[in-house]
DNA sequence: AGTCATGACGTAATAACATGA
DNA sequence: ATCATGTTATTACGTCATGAC
């Protein structure tokens, strides 16, 4: 009900402040953007200026700038999230590769089918059998 | 801003002494996250069953609901990114004990030093290849 | 048939407030 | 006091179902 499309029309003076609507205006949003940009914890004296400047208590410069910092700050997580799932899957696989490519190994000298691998003093093998454990942890 | 002074009668109970306070007693939100743990889109039943039991507007018992499931939501994102992030990490490192393993191979039978791998046309080194590049490509 | 309005209900953003460190 | 964080309430926008034309 209601769709007021306000914002986009009475571009030509200020605002009167409008009835309904408690949001701030665009243009006072946009000020706020713009300092925000440059500073997200404005000093004593931005904030009044910005008071005087936008018509807005001292209190709701303090508000928006508390309510922007937090809302800044959940927006990266919500950006980072699927960033992280597709990076680990992309890893996973190529581990999987690597891992088929280990058991797959030709001597080049001998050209036998050389399935096996080195000494079992080696730390090696228990570094890989280790590391077959860790990855059984994750997907379990 | 003054908003509704709504029936916060506290009922019979002992949270009378916070006069205005706009938070839901302890009470209230008990019962409303012992539903929610059930199913967090009530019906209309349950939604005036509750509001009758706590004195609480049906409105606020779909507000409080509407903000519960958001807030669930970012608190799932906060969880899951160090998560993720740690997850990331060990991959990555299986990933490099692998390759490493891959290059200190020694063919059981001829006992030589084998470093080398199979032949030129198998896709395996390519694939190799492949993962290594891909790798990269996010590190960069 | 369609299409246009309207309402019910959802999420997302936001303003204001409350609290603890 | 200021700030991060969480909570309450409102607004904006989207979708879907229903209904009148």
């Amino acid at each position: 009900m209601e769709h007021h499309g306000e914002g986009s029309i009475s571009s030509n003076t200020d605002y009167m402040r409008m009835k309904r609507s408690k949001r701030h205006t665009p243009r006072q949003i946009q000020r706020l953007e713009a300092l925000f940009k440059d500073c997200s914890h404005p000093c004593e004296q931005h904030k009044l200026q910005l008071s005087r400047e936008l018509a807005l208590s001292p209190r709701q410069i303090d508000v928006w700038f508390q309510n922007k910092r937090a809302q800044m700050k959940t927006r990266e997580e919500r950006y980072d999230n699927p960033k992280l799932i597709e990076e680990n899957d992309k890893i996973r696989s190529e581990n999987i590769t690597i891992r088929e490519a280990l058991e797959n190994v030709i001597c080049s000298t001998c050209g036998g089918p050389s399935i096996n691998v080195d000494c079992d003093f080696d730390e090696q093998k228990l570094r890989i059998e280790n590391a077959q454990l860790k990855e059984e942890n994750f997907n379990g």
